[in-house]
DNA sequence: CTGAAAGCGCTAACAC
DNA sequence: GTGTTAGCGCTTTCAG
C-alpha cells in the first residue's frame, strides 16, 4: 500500500524540467492559451503531464490570481440534516452543476442558528462569493444577511430579498402568483372557506404564498391560517385534525408546501373526509415525492433547480464583471395538476 | 453601493503594520498558539483585526501548509439532480457538519457518468481527500474507483468496497443483516412467495439487500426478483402491476428502498389488494418521506447521517496520521416498524 | 514561440 | 515574547 501523503505531488516545475521547457510554457499549455506554444512542444508537455500524473495545485493559482474558484452555499436551518428539504437539494444540484461548468466548486455549509453562522464566518475565506438560504422569521433572516454582508463577498439571497444590502442579489420564484392562481382554481371549484396551513418554523416563501392565496380570495372566500409542524409529520397531522375540530371541515386546505398538504390528506383520511369531493387540498413545489401521496396532491411546480443555476450564474457574472447583471430575479412557477382539486 | 471587488482585502501585513508588530505575531494570535504572545499585544492585535475586518486568506495558508482544508464528495448518478435521494442528503449533511467542526469545507460534485467524472478529475485539485458514491453496476463502479485512485488522494467509498485499492477506506451500512431480519419477519408472518423489487438503474446496496432476503428465505420461501424503475414513479408502478399479472399476487414485496416499496403500495391499491392482509410490503432506509405513504410502509432505518460523519472522520484521521484507522466500517441498521407487515 | 524574474499571503524554523 | 528569512506553486510582465 502506497500512500499519497508519502510522496510529494509533482509540480509545474517537475513537468517543465522533465519536458525540458520553462514553467511558463507548461502553464500556457495547461491553460490552453491559443497559439503561444508550438504543436510539438505541446504534445511533449502533455505526455509528460500524463506520465507524471501532474495536476495543478489550486492554492498556487488561487494565491496568484487572488481567486478561490469556489462559491459557498450557506443554509441556516434548525435541523442538522439541513439538506433534507428537496428544495435545497435541487438548488444545490443546480448550483453545483452550473459552477462545475465554469471550473468552480461549491462549498456547502449548514448552520443551525446565528451563533453557528458566526462561527463559520470566523473561518478563513475559501470562497469568492456566497449564496444563502435562511429559514426563520423576517427579522432573524435579515440579521443573517447583514452578518454575511460584512464579509465583503458578493452575496446571493435565495428565496428572499433585502434591498438595502450592498453587493447583493436575490433570486426567487414567483410564489405570490403561483399561490394566487392555485387559489383561483379552488375558488372556481366553489371553495368559500380556505385554510392556509403554514409551518411553525417559517421560511421566506411562506408569507408570499399566504399573500397570494389571500389576494385571490379577497371578498370571495374566507382564509384562515393554521400552524402545522413540518418536521414532525404526525404532529402536523394532529394540528390539522384539531383545526377540523375548531373550525369544522373547510372547503379547501392549502399547505405552504407539499409535505404539509400531504399531512392534510392524511388528516382527512383519518376523519373519513372525501378528497376532493368534500375537501380539496393543495400543496406547493411539486417535487417528485408528491407522487407518494394518494390521491396525487395538486400543487405548483417549483423551478428550484433553475434557481440554483441562476444563483450560480449571477455570482459568476458578478465575480467577472464586478457588478451584478440583475439584482433581483424572479422565476415563474407552473401549475402541477393532481387529483385533490375538483374539475 | 460599494463592491468588495473594488478594494483590496486586508492582509496579515496590513494588520501587523497597523498594530506595530511583525506578521508572525499576528499569525500566532490568529492561530491561538498558546503563550507565544503577551496578553497586551494580543488584545491590541485583535482590535486591529476587528477594525480592519481582516480574515485570513485561505490560499496563502494552503500553499504554505500544502493543505486545502477541504474534502470532496463526488456523486456519480445519471440524474443531474444528483442530490434528490435522501440517502445522499443525509450523508452530505453528516459530512459537512463533521468537517466544519474540524475547520474543513465540503466540496460537492455530481457527475452523470464516467466521462463527466474524467472531466472534473482533470481540474485542479482543491481538496485533500475524496469521498465517492457511485450508482450503476459493479463493473462501472469499480472503474470509477480506479479513476479516483489515480488522483492519489485518500479515498472513502460510500456504501461499497473494493479491497484491492490502495489508500482507500469504505463505509457502509449492514444492508445484508437488515434485509435478512426484515425478510425473517415476513416469513414469520407466513410469506412463502416473496418478490424483491430492484431498481433498473442499480446502486451498491441493492445486491446486499437482495442477498439478505434470499439468505432468510433459503428453503423456506421462494424469492423472485423484478425490475422497478425508480426515477419514473408511475413507470415503476406499472412494472409492479405487470409482475402481478405474470406471477400473481405474491405474499410479500420487498422494495430495494422505500420509494419502490411505496410504488408497490400504490400498485396494490390500484388492484384493490389489501395491505397487509393479502400482500405485505416492505421498503428500506426509513427516511422521513416514508410517512407520506398510507399505510405507513414497514422499513429498515438507515444510519445515513452517521455514515457521512464516519466518512468525514475517517478521512480527517487519514490526513492527519497518514493512514486510515479502519479500512472498512460497517454501521448497523435498525427495524423501522410500519403497518404493511402483519403481526 | 519561449524564458527569467517577481510576488501573491501565509507560516516553520530559527535568531534575538 | 517578538522579529527575520525563506519559500510553498502558480501566473503576469517583460525580454529575448
Amino acid at each position: 500500500m502506497t500512500f499519497a501523503g508519502s510522496r510529494r505531488a509533482p509540480t509545474l516545475r517537475d513537468v517543465a524540467d522533465k519536458a525540458g521547457v520553462s514553467m511558463m510554457t507548461v502553464s500556457n499549455v495547461i491553460n490552453a492559451r491559443a497559439g503561444r506554444v508550438s504543436k510539438d512542444t505541446q504534445t511533449r508537455i502533455l505526455t509528460v503531464i500524463d506520465e507524471l500524473g501532474y495536476r495543478p495545485q489550486r492554492s498556487g493559482r488561487s494565491l496568484r490570481m487572488q481567486r478561490e474558484y469556489a462559491i459557498g452555499l450557506t443554509i441556516v436551518h434548525p435541523d442538522r440534516r439541513f439538506l433534507d428539504d428537496p428544495y435545497l437539494n435541487e438548488v444545490a444540484a443546480g448550483m453545483s452543476n452550473a459552477l462545475a461548468n465554469a471550473g468552480y466548486g461549491l462549498m456547502i455549509n449548514g448552520v443551525q442558528d446565528i451563533d453557528g453562522l458566526k462561527k463559520i464566518v470566523a473561518h478563513a475565506a475559501g470562497v469568492d462569493a456566497l449564496a444563502v438560504f435562511a429559514s426563520g422569521d423576517r427579522e432573524s433572516r435579515h440579521e443573517i444577511y447583514r452578518i454575511l454582508e460584512r464579509l465583503h463577498h458578493p452575496l446571493a439571497i435565495i428565496q428572499d430579498d433585502m434591498p438595502e444590502l450592498s453587493d447583493t442579489c436575490s433570486v426567487f420564484q414567483d410564489d405570490f402568483a403561483g399561490a394566487r392562481d392555485l387559489a383561483d382554481s379552488l375558488l372556481a371549484a366553489g371553495a368559500e372557506r380556505i385554510v392556509f396551513a403554514a409551518p411553525t418554523h417559517t421560511w421566506p416563501a411562506v408569507e408570499r404564498r399566504e399573500a397570494g392565496v389571500r389576494a385571490a380570495a379577497h371578498r370571495r372566500a374566507k382564509v384562515t391560517r393554521i400552524g402545522c409542524n413540518e418536521t414532525d409529520f404526525q404532529a402536523g397531522i394532529d394540528q390539522i385534525l384539531s383545526a377540523f375540530d375548531r373550525l369544522g371541515i373547510p372547503d379547501a386546505i392549502v399547505g405552504a408546501n407539499d409535505q404539509i398538504g400531504i399531512a392534510a390528506i392524511h388528516a382527512a383520511s383519518r376523519r373519513g373526509v372525501a378528497i376532493p369531493e368534500t375537501l380539496m387540498v393543495a400543496g406547493f413545489n411539486a417535487f417528485p415525492f408528491r407522487q407518494f401521496s394518494l390521491p396525487l396532491i395538486s400543487s405548483v411546480s417549483s423551478p428550484a433547480y433553475a434557481i440554483g443555476e441562476t444563483v450560480a450564474e449571477s455570482l459568476l457574472y458578478r465575480i467577472d464583471n464586478n457588478r451584478f447583471a440583475n439584482p433581483k430575479q424572479v422565476l415563474s412557477v407552473a401549475p402541477a395538476p393532481g387529483a385533490t382539486i375538483r374539475n
